[in-house]
DNA sequence: CTGAAAGCGCTTACAG
DNA sequence: CTGAAAGCGCTTACAG
């Protein structure tokens, strides 16, 4: 069942039109000087086969190629909503938009990954890449742009006020009336990990409440690295009364691990995310949103000019965040604990 | 500030080991007959330069690449749930993925785009490709699935069982007492469109309820080409007490709509979709869920057979529905209209 | 206006 | 064990 003809080339058009390559390679890109009646018989020569240039002989010739990439190393809602908003920007700019999904990772990180696969497409197929969550600092000969970059790169960048945000979250606990307070750290080499823990130290600092670095667990955004993080944290005597995750995957499942407690949310335990994934939405899991979408439409819309060559603006974006308050956080327990 | 620089290629690797670029090859894809010394030599040039095969030359040169293409012509979070299905499909499984998507086509559709690209993926870079709705049969040299195909389509496929989706959500509208149902269907090439079409018309020939072909407006899938539908449907002097639309998109527009004529869901509208999008959860939309991960992973999988040749099972996958009820659904007003 | 030729970065028989 | 050479499908000076 597998097919093995071979695929229609420009050879292939050339000798049913009677010309050259080079004559095809003309017609196929819009070039000038080639006369009615030969442009004519090519035409008709790629209709008649159903000729496509091949996007990789192509790129491979070509220096310019206006494809951008953009390589993530796991594909969850975060991901999908950042593509939503590099799609958008990238509507109608001419340039088309290659993914490259590494599907050996799948739930898994790999240090090497994206330097590998960025620098296997940028020599030839892209023009740029926009790297998501990134394990490092990136190096290419094209230009690059990272969504959530590391600490302390001075790449290009676009992310979200973390610290703002983290800050928020943890003083909307405060204001409910909760002291002990707990949380799940992400991954700390990405800049947003360590802002968000900087809010969580901040707002309790500016509380006057001394952090615990027993109720701080570190996760690395990984869902499944919470589970017993959440675990270790609730099943303590002196348990917090509410827990601030540095991600919304990561707080869902601190909703699971509850729930599996018997611990009633929030009567019992407030819980709270960062990302505002669509998932929060309907767990109805108080969160930061971060605009997801837009961070996408930002690093395309930077990369672009960065390809292009006119770029103006600061090189590391921030965007606001904004605390999205739904039904996973209340005042605690008032009652004694057992 | 760009950088102008030249790939690293293989004849740098080959000069600075002092080899031929054959030898390098070898090392590079792991191949027998190579000197312990040599290869060595070959690692070390390799590790200095940093340098990595480029994906575009390998797989110009090879009939084989071992990755798989994904086209869609739009980016909604139907396309993202679709893809987190194919990523879990593919994970270790030595394929990667590449996501082609067109900048262009933002929102809007074009019949050729997809062939176009098939075939200027497939005929050097993929393996096989999956086509998400696509707007006609493809055709190419290499496997092909599509996820959610056109009417008529004998091609390997995957889709959802709209028929009986299509029937259950009518007749949970009738259950209610429901008897004017209006309904907005889909892009009527696509072979889901037609049928959930024709649940809608199975349902209500089965309660003895005639059909109002007034009753039916022609969308397209696309959520924007529900508004003028569904304002016309509900400005009507008899406007109908339920609407089934035949995508979330859609009945997320009707909703919409509804608010903006001051209408109340479900008390003076039922509203029921049909994909269970993760903002149908949010909305509180009922909808039919059709698993769209699960069709991205059965595709995936599907492809993955079909590329190393060792498929068996039937090449037209459906799979089962189910309704989720929600609050954008109840009774009809039981007063007389004004 | 058109074609022969070189070359993009790789791999693969074919010699040796 | 290693290299010279051909070629994957295209584009681009260079001639004519």
């Amino acid at each position: 069942m597998t097919e093995v003809n071979a695929p229609v080339t420009m050879s292939d058009v050339a000798r049913v039109a009677g010309v050259s390559t080079a004559t095809v390679s003309r017609v196929v890109n819009g070039h000038y000087g080639v006369s009615p009646r030969t442009l004519a018989q090519v035409r008709s020569a790629i209709e008649q086969l159903g000729y496509e240039s091949s996007l990789v002989a192509t790129s491979l010739r070509r220096s310019r190629t206006n494809v951008l990439g953009l390589v993530a190393h796991s594909f969850q809602s975060y991901t999908a909503e950042v593509l939503k908003g590099v799609m958008k920007a990238l509507s109608r700019s001419g340039f088309d938009l290659i993914i490259y999904a590494n599907s050996d990772l799948y739930g898994s990180y790999s240090e090497g990954w994206e330097q590998r696969h960025l620098t296997r497409l940028s020599g030839t197929l892209t023009d740029g890449c926009i790297v998501v969550t990134p394990w490092g600092e990136m190096h290419s000969r094209t230009p690059i742009v990272a969504i959530d970059p590391v600490r302390g790169a001075t790449a290009p960048s676009v992310m979200a006020d973390n610290l703002a945000g983290a800050t928020t979250a943890v003083e909307h606990l405060l204001g409910l009336g909760h002291r002990r307070i707990g949380f799940i750290a992400g991954r700390d080499s990405l800049a947003s990990a360590w802002s968000r823990e900087e809010g969580y130290r901040a707002a309790l600092a500016d509380a006057g409440v001394p952090v615990d670095p027993t109720l701080i667990g570190r996760g690395d955004f990984n869902p499944e690295s919470a589970v017993p993080l959440a675990r270790a944290l609730l099943q303590r005597a002196d348990r917090p009364s509410a827990i601030f995750a540095a991600s919304d995957g990561m707080a869902l499942k601190v909703l699971e691990v509850a729930r599996e407690l018997g611990l009633s949310v929030p009567a019992d335990l407030s819980v709270v995310g960062f990302d505002n994934i669509p998932e929060a939405a309907s767990t109805g899991l108080t969160t930061v949103d971060q605009s997801m979408f837009q961070l996408g439409y930002e690093a395309a819309r930077m990369l672009k000019s960065l390809v292009t060559g006119d770029w103006a603006e600061p090189s590391q974006i921030v965007l606001p965040t904004s605390l999205v308050i739904r039904s996973s956080t209340a005042p605690p327990p008032s009652a004694a604990r057992p």
